[in-house]
DNA sequence: CGCTGAGTTGATAATGTTCAAATTTAGTGG
DNA sequence: CCACTAAATTTGAACATTATCAACTCAGCG
């Protein structure tokens, strides 16, 4: 019973999906769990925290799951599609604060002051589960598994703005495009996707608000790895060649 | 009973403290409550946590907390002196991701993979209290006001490491020196430490890799706001002439 | 089939890096 | 306390990378 779960992710997604409305999807059978919060967990347990979970139906396009300064209430899991993350400078520039992709968990930056600090849109038609927050404080209480799991999860989300930070800091602009591809294969593959080819669900102003370049940039880099027969590049369509030489272009130095 | 609390705080810190060996400060009576850990416990759930707390000798300038990739114990909070938190970059350049003073946690990047996913290393003499991961754990099991406050804590180290890729990704370098000194300025305040005059335990070389510059360039931002006389710079000594310019500064555009 | 927004490409400019050297500060041993 | 040395900081000049501005191309869509 998978209907519902990465309806898409596959290479044709461009026709929104008829929506089945199958809102059965629980935590169980969800073929995610080994990755989403349901990590580490007994059946049992599974079961009790699927029942603080909420499925809505899904996110459309452009659409927002929350913004910057809503009252925090919940976090949420990516069932299917890609979530946008992102801050709003005070001149009006975007800080994209990171992709999330099915099975990965966003909205906790918003713990700390009641309020989300950053903006939650969908890339493409989305749909997630909502774990409202204080039903998730009661259970980790009682379910040390379950607290140390998510304690984990903040603890990455650290660490990878961590590696971002480095990223930002440190790398060119060659680098900073490869680092992300190498990321979006590495999470398809985890998944059970390819990670060789894919198609991007972000645009290339999105890929510059997140690595800190220009579009122009970034698309100069598309276009120098395609020479160098690194990629193949079809618009959002990606192909990679040589992961390897990916791999020398993303830490060169 | 201060004895052994930010020893080091004052202008005048440049030879080592005698160093009473003073532990007997416990989280009751440490004027730094109010801003760490037991903020928001009650009086009875300070001793217990008081009960976890380790607190050992000073490091000493130089010292290491803990380096990347060892063994995760504990997170730490600082009692006296600055901790700096970085990783080190394949090429083997530096990225401080943090600078942590007085009642401020460090070392909860290490909870995802049992790992510390940074090293942390004394910039001066300075005094940390440990507090065992595990002990800690269980004591948010029982501490619901400990489990939302430590979980509030991991939220602001997300949110700050986001204010700092948004600072790389899009600010001068003029900005970033100002935001950081800003940042400073506010803990000292916090701190009941003066917010317009300091000495900045780290050097500009840390500056540098904290903010993504290089030294000569920390450098000469230094030199222009003292020329514009939003800056008094004394080496390491700093006095804020003109706040107002200087968050003019920080967030220009 | 033309329109619109996304993406690409080129030329120029700006910001910060790099390399080099001078200068100041901090530490060490007599 | 002073002389000496190493380290940190500052300053200058040339260079590199990426941003900016502008024009063009392409894909998708009514």
């Amino acid at each position: 019973m998978d209907v519902g779960v990465e309806v898409n992710a596959g290479v044709d997604n461009s026709s929104p999906t008829p929506c089945t409305h199958d809102f059965q999807v629980n935590c169980s059978n969800c073929r995610l769990s080994a990755i989403c919060l349901p990590f580490s967990l007994e059946a049992t347990e599974i079961d009790e925290l699927d029942r603080i979970v909420q499925r809505s139906k899904p996110l459309q396009k452009g659409q927002h799951l929350y913004r910057e300064s809503d009252d925090f209430q919940s976090v949420y899991a990516v069932r299917a599609g890609t979530i946008k993350a992102y801050r709003t400078t005070d001149d009006g520039r975007e800080q994209v604060t990171g992709f999330y992709f099915p099975g990965e968990i966003l909205g906790m930056d918003g713990i700390s002051n009641n309020s989300h600090a950053s903006s939650a849109k969908a890339l493409e038609t989305a749909s997630v589960c909502e774990i409202p927050f204080s039903s998730l404080e009661k259970l980790s209480a009682v379910m040390p598994h379950l607290q140390r799991h998510f304690f984990q999860l903040m603890s990455r989300e650290i660490t990878e703005d961590q590696q971002l930070i480095t990223l930002l800091s440190k790398s060119s602009a060659d680098e900073r495009v490869a680092a992300l591809l190498l990321s979006v294969s590495t999470r398809n593959a985890r998944r059970q996707l390819s990670a060789t080819q894919f198609r991007l669900s972000m645009s290339r102003v999105d890929i510059g608000n997140y690595l800190g370049l220009t579009v122009e940039t970034v698309s100069r880099v598309f276009s120098r790895l395609q020479k160098l027969k690194v990629l193949d590049v079809e618009n959002k369509e990606i192909q990679i060649l040589d992961i390897e030489a990916l791999r020398k272009v993303a830490d060169a130095r």
